[in-house]
DNA sequence: TTTAGCACTCTGTATTTTTGACTGCTAATA
DNA sequence: TATTAGCAGTCAAAAATACAGAGTGCTAAA
């Protein structure tokens, strides 16, 4: 349907929009790209790429600007994903080589440097937790009234938090506290920490509720918990996007309502890198913007998603070219690591 | 120096300015304020207050806007901190009351539930760890080459890290860490565990430096860690005065370049409410915000800190009576707890 | 199919005009 | 002496106007 000179034509255009932010003219195309054809071409293949939905007219007498379909073809089939130096290459080795403390760290510290080597702002957040299989629970006495519950499961995610009593626990309530958590929960799905659990390990023990509410109460805090990182909300304001105060007032808004964030990392599947374009998947809020995740998973498990986001405009071949090369490192890191 | 009614008019412009956002003229003043004097009285007044630096002239035929040395008055002799509503004042109780599971999540908990009585952000950051005394340090084996490292402290932190190594660990080996730790570290503050422990604890029990090495590390960043934490920093966004692109950009800038905070936050004494108006501190950036913060301290140790930053213009009196509230409440908790 | 050329459109900017919100001052008043 | 009415003067913000130039779309020729 298009042919080769619009495809060409088209590429140009995103590509010096992406860079100049500035609605791009024919005399431009043939002045930086196309020396060898007439403005008066290019302006009638611009016409027809208006007419086919891939480019718009901001009015009558400006130059032209992708439209969200214009951005979903150059993403899809225009561009090539090599788009990283050795230098990147080089400092993302070395940040994802640096040694994490577990997975949890290991997708933030992902996080952060593909904030620095694209200049742009990511959002991260860790596992779903809830089907995670528990491979360990352990209970450690702190003082009299207080116990430190750790949780590991087969991806090697590891959780912990304090629990605080009313009266005290002694060693051997401690010692029956690991046994029979563990052989009820091991090999199971950390979801299964709820309230028929809390029944019957009341049912067994017999023990206080003022002991067995608090362990219940803090671990199933513990797997809900979904924490949100932000790596360089600033380095977004120095864009001349955010010249509008209402796009920068919307771009704090969506990263202040995190369940919109965590929405869309949470689609999508495992490994793959995906873009949403505009309000592709219809919110009007991010109508301006783009996002690009993907999905660190161990098996079929998630263990971290990672997204960026930046205006329409962003520089998609890096940014996709870079978090390619990190998913890839990170699949070799836990290949490594079998 | 200033008589009574000068006084009582600068606090009806501050007031004023403080809901509107715009300059008050003298005819709003006697309008919704003064309805016994003429507005000539009151341009009397005020010219008189803007001699004594006061009030400033955004220009000639504008009303007038409080100085810094304005709202210095304002905050420190015209207002009374008992601006605080019932249903403010339950829904504090309530927020502090669902137990936290340390003085770090309580810390966070005062700082967001002040954001959300007073719709300023709210900035914390956790104890300054350094200093605070070990009481308690514990090495628990998870799997054969993982560890956590636990530190109590006499403030009732408690920090933990995971440790991982290249070989495995024996139970022998972690009581004898824990034997070790508590023995030469128990009583000291945290600071102690630097290069000279390590070399200590190496020449004492001969292990490897695999295991030494990643123990030390891991605990060093364990007391480093300094987080900085945000609430509500879009609310800020709503503000009128955020209209102006330079100022939101400098806020963003403000609240990325985290030393700066810190740098507030630390300084100032325990328990009082501290205001920093503008650039009273001489730093340029902030010129056109102020920072309300206050410490929790238990005995001479801040366990926490946490300030609102908002532009001049903001809400001081119900912001400062606010703090009082949760400052006294956090008082009386560690009391309680006593 | 491509291109030169030109009329037409529309925005952004600069310039001027108008409006009206306030003040400061003067002179009268209590 | 302290207050006030009244008014001229100031200035910014808004509205109106004029202008330049960037870009397109169309026509007719190559």
């Amino acid at each position: 349907m298009l042919d080769e000179r619009k495809r060409k034509i088209l590429k140009e255009i995103v590509d010096e929009y992406i860079e100049t932010a500035e609605p791009v003219s024919s005399a431009v195309i043939v002045q930086k790209y196309e020396p060898d054809i007439s403005s008066a071409t290019v302006r009638n293949s611009m016409a027809e790429l208006e007419k086919d939905g891939y480019l718009e007219k901001p009015h009558t007498s400006a130059g032209r600007v992708p439209s969200a379909k214009g951005y979903r073809l150059y993403v899809d089939e225009l561009l090539k994903y090599d788009n990283i130096s050795l230098e990147d290459i080089k400092y993302i080795q070395e940040k994802l080589e640096s040694k994490a403390t577990g997975i949890e760290e290991l997708t933030k510290i992902a996080a952060t440097t593909l904030s620095e080597v694209t200049h742009y702002t990511t959002v991260s957040i860790g596992p779903k937790t809830s089907k995670q299989i528990i491979e360990e629970i352990k209970f450690v006495l702190l003082g009299s009234r207080m116990l430190m519950g750790i949780i590991m499961t087969d991806t090697g995610l590891v959780r912990e938090t304090i629990i605080k009593f009313d009266e005290d626990i002694t060693n051997e309530q401690v010692d029956t506290l690991n046994y029979f958590f563990n052989n009820k929960l091991k090999g199971e799905p950390l979801e299964k920490i709820d309230t028929s659990f809390e029944e019957y390990i009341f049912r067994e023990l017999k023990y206080s509720v003022n002991i067995i509410r608090p362990i219940i109460e803090q671990m199933k805090k513990l797997i809900e918990e979904e924490e949100i990182y932000l790596e360089g909300a600033n380095k977004s304001f120095e864009l001349p996007e955010f010249k509008s105060l209402e796009l920068a007032k919307n771009f704090v808004n969506i990263l202040d309502t995190k369940e919109l964030m965590v929405d869309i990392l949470d689609s999508g599947f495992a490994e793959d890198v995906k873009v949403y374009i505009g309000d592709e998947n219809d919110n009007e809020e991010l109508k301006d913007f783009s996002i690009v995740t993907f999905k660190h998973s161990i098996g079929d498990k998630d263990v971290g998603t990672i997204g960026i986001i930046g205006p329409k405009r962003m520089n998609y071949s890096k940014v996709i070219s870079v978090m390619k090369y990190i998913s890839k490192k990170l699949k070799d890191f836990d290949n490594d690591n079998k």
